[in-house]
Parts: structure tokens; sequence; C-alpha cells
DNA sequence: TGGTCGGCATTGTCCGACAATAGGCACTCG
DNA sequence: CGAGTGCCTATTGTCGGACAATGCCGACCA
């Protein structure tokens, strides 16, 4: 048996997010409540209180009296982006580093492993291959046991993937992990300030390479859910 | 002539924040929609709505079916969010030493020349230290040129806030604008690696003593205000 | 003592209504 | 032809009331 406890509003959140985020809502897109309510089966005043949050969020914007629209992000937007996940990133690299124990080492190495595995394969898609380093970037904040940091990390990367649909693209498979494993070292060895020059390096190489493509991605819905 | 364009639920939100940082409600008091609905000649639905805004910022939680009450913060809370100021402020810190011009480093060295002078006169208050100490902050994340970072900086200041009302207390005031001083040297200099390190330096004695001593302070509505 | 059961306060959700506003269209006037 | 003007429509902003759902607390009972 399975009960709901989210409230309904809540749950019209998390809907509309995942659309936003799984591309059913492009930027630009407008959103109107009445329709929205009529959709989901909601009133009106729910939907809008979803709205709301999803606004806070940085998803939505809303022009008085004009509407509702899914983000536009600007060139300046992306600069913002960019730099706010290098600060909440290797931030959270450095907490980690320092509140480094066994068990959570483990989980590190474990999960760089897993991404080691995955990127050998011949076979292997490039959805595959961003679902794990989403899933190590996304443990990394975790382990810095920040809840306020992981709400804004995952506004931040929310944000970003309207605008760009891509973590990775042509370049080198087979070391795409390995480009990790100097920071996962730093982390697990307990050394904060090296884990946060090499998650700013991380980081750095990422975006730049986002700057030049833009391929669909097909998981976006990863970070939203949790 | 001057009309007032906000909507009635950003002016409720924004009364509700100042109340909560001049400390008319304090840590852990419980607020019930529809009193405050009575209290503002409001409707609960519009009440509610400004209720959400708070709890987005962190300054209010809310259980469901049980009610709403001004958030009471654990050490650990605190400890994330000393941990989340020195990740912006360095961050901030950087960014304006990275885009730095005649203009900003002028503005910059004007608040310090201000906050030295009033430092230096003998009758000075510490709210009025406290002031410009704030101010100056302030500016640099204003320099940064990060709206979205702004609004965070502003969020975690505004939670600190809650929990501790001091800023400065009962050591040396004299030198108390000297301790930015190399900070703001270095950002006007153009050296972001050292403005990141000399931002974590200041934050870090600010919140050494913070743990120390807590003392009311009278003007906490500045940062909501903007 | 510990568990159960109501009652009360408060929130969660809905509806319907109406005012306020933005944005687009047609119209006028030069 | 172009600019300004005024109207119309779609949509949001705000309201009050209504009722269900839930948490809290105290009383009662074994």
């Amino acid at each position: 048996m399975k009960i709901n406890k989210q409230s309904l509003e809540e749950q019209a959140a998390d809907y509309l997010r995942q659309q936003i985020l799984a591309g059913a809502f492009v930027s630009g897109d407008k959103l109107t409540e009445s329709t929205l309510a009529k959709d989901l089966e909601l009133s009106r005043t729910t939907v809008r209180m979803a709205l709301n949050t999803l606004a806070s969020e940085g998803l939505v914007s809303q022009k008085p009296y004009a509407g509702w629209s899914v983000t536009t992000l600007s060139g300046h937007d992306i600069w913002e982006i960019y730099h706010l996940r290098v600060a909440l990133e290797s931030q959270a690299a450095m907490m980690a580093a320092e509140t480094i124990n066994d068990e959570k080492a483990k989980r590190l190495r474990d999960e760089l492993a897993a991404f080691q595995a995955i990127c050998k394969r011949k076979d292997v898609s490039l959805a595959e291959v961003t679902l794990c380093d989403f899933k190590l970037h996304k443990l990394i904040i975790e382990l810095s046991e920040s809840d306020r940091l992981a709400r804004m990390y995952k506004s931040v990367i929310n944000q970003l993937s309207i605008y760009i649909r891509i973590t990775h693209f042509d370049f080198d498979i087979e070391s795409s992990a390995d480009t990790h494993i100097d920071l996962i070292n730093a982390i697990c060895a307990g050394e904060p300030e090296k884990a946060r020059r090499l998650a700013i390096e991380n980081i750095s190489t990422f975006t730049e390479m986002g700057q030049k493509l833009k391929i669909e991605q097909d998981h976006t819905s990863d970070f939203a859910a949790s």
C-alpha cells in the first residue's frame, strides 16, 4: 500500500518542474494558470502556488498581469549561473574533504569505479556517461552535508538545464571518468584546498565545452526528483 | 505623487520579513494565517502566498496542517549558513576583482573611507560601525554584478540574523575598518585569488567572535529592504 | 501507566466572483 | 502613411466563504 503524503501543490510543482526539465515546455513558453488548472484538474489557487514555487527556483518568470513563462536566460544569466556553480561545487568539495570518513570515501570510490566501468564499455551511450557524471557530482554535494547548499545547487543546475541540454559530447568518453580521479582522491585524502582547486578545474573544462556544443539530453529529471 | 506598484502579496512579504528581522517575531514564534490576515486586512490567500515566499527564503517553516513558525536554527544550521556565506562572499570578492574598473574602485574606496572615518570618531556607537560594515560587504556583493548571487547572499544573511543579533562587539572599534583594507586593495588591484583569500579570512574572524557574544542589533532591516 | 478517543485549531483545497492590468486591434486624425 | 488613442479580450491579482484533512491536546478508560 502506498499513500501520498505530498500536498497537491507540491505534486503540481514537481510535475511542472519535470515537464520543464524534460523539455515539454521550452524556454519562453507561456503558462496560463487556468489552462494548467484544467489540465491538472486542480484549482487555479493551487496551480498558482506551484508556479510561485517554481519562480522562486528560477525556472519560470512572471510579469504582473501578463502571465507566466518558462525563464529565458541571457548570456549574462549563464555567466551568473556558471559562477554560482563554481562557488557552490567547490565549496561542497572542500566541505566533503573536511568531513571525510571511511564510509563517505567508500561511497565516492564506488561511484567513481562505476563511472569508470561504464566508460570502458564499447557500446556505452552518451546518456549513460552523462548520468554517471551527474550522479558523481550530486554525491559530492550530498557529502557536504548541507541541505541548504544542496538546495541552491539543485536550483542552479535546473536553471542551467533549461538553457543547455548537454553535459557531455563527442570528446573522449573513455577518459571522462578519469578527469575526476584527482578530485575524488583529494576529497578522500582530506585535502580541502586541493579538492576545491580540482573541483573548479573540473567544472571549467566542462563549461568550456558546453559553450561549443548543445545536445539534447534525455534524463534531465534526475536532479529535480529528489 | 507616488503610486504603489507592488502587489499586496509582495507588500505583505516585505512587512513580515521586516517584522521578523526587527525582532517583532522571534525564533519559534507561531504565525497563523487567519490572524495575520485580519491584522493586515488581507485575505488568507494573500497572506498564505507571502508566507510561502518567506519560507522559500528560509525565514519561516511550515509543518503540514500544524502551522507556520519563525525558523529555529540548530547548530548544524548555523554551520551550514556560515559555510554558505563563505562560499558566496569569497566568490563575490573574486568576481568583483575580475570585473574591477575605475568607477567600481572609487565606490569601494569611498565606502571604506567612510567606514574608517566613522571608526575614528570618539563618540561612535556600535550600531553605526555595524551599519558601515554591512554596507561595505553588501557593496562587494553588488559589484559582483550577479543578481542571483545577491539574492542568495541576502537570504543567507537574513537567516543568520534570525539567530544572531550581532555583528560587532566590544573589540577594538578603531581597527574595525582596517581589517578590510587589504581585501579592498586586492579587489581594486584586480587580484581575484588574493581577494578571495582575504574575504574568507575576514568572515572567519567575524564569525569566530560571533560564537562568543550575542548582542542585540538594531538595524537588521537593512538587507531585507532592497 | 499507557493507550484510545474526541474536540478544537489550523491548514489544504476548492469555487466563484470581480477588479486591475497588459497587449493587441481598429480607428481617427494629421 | 504614421502616430497616437481608445476599446476589447485574455489573464492575473485579490477576495470571501466553504468544507475536508490533519495535528495537537486533554480527558477518559483499562
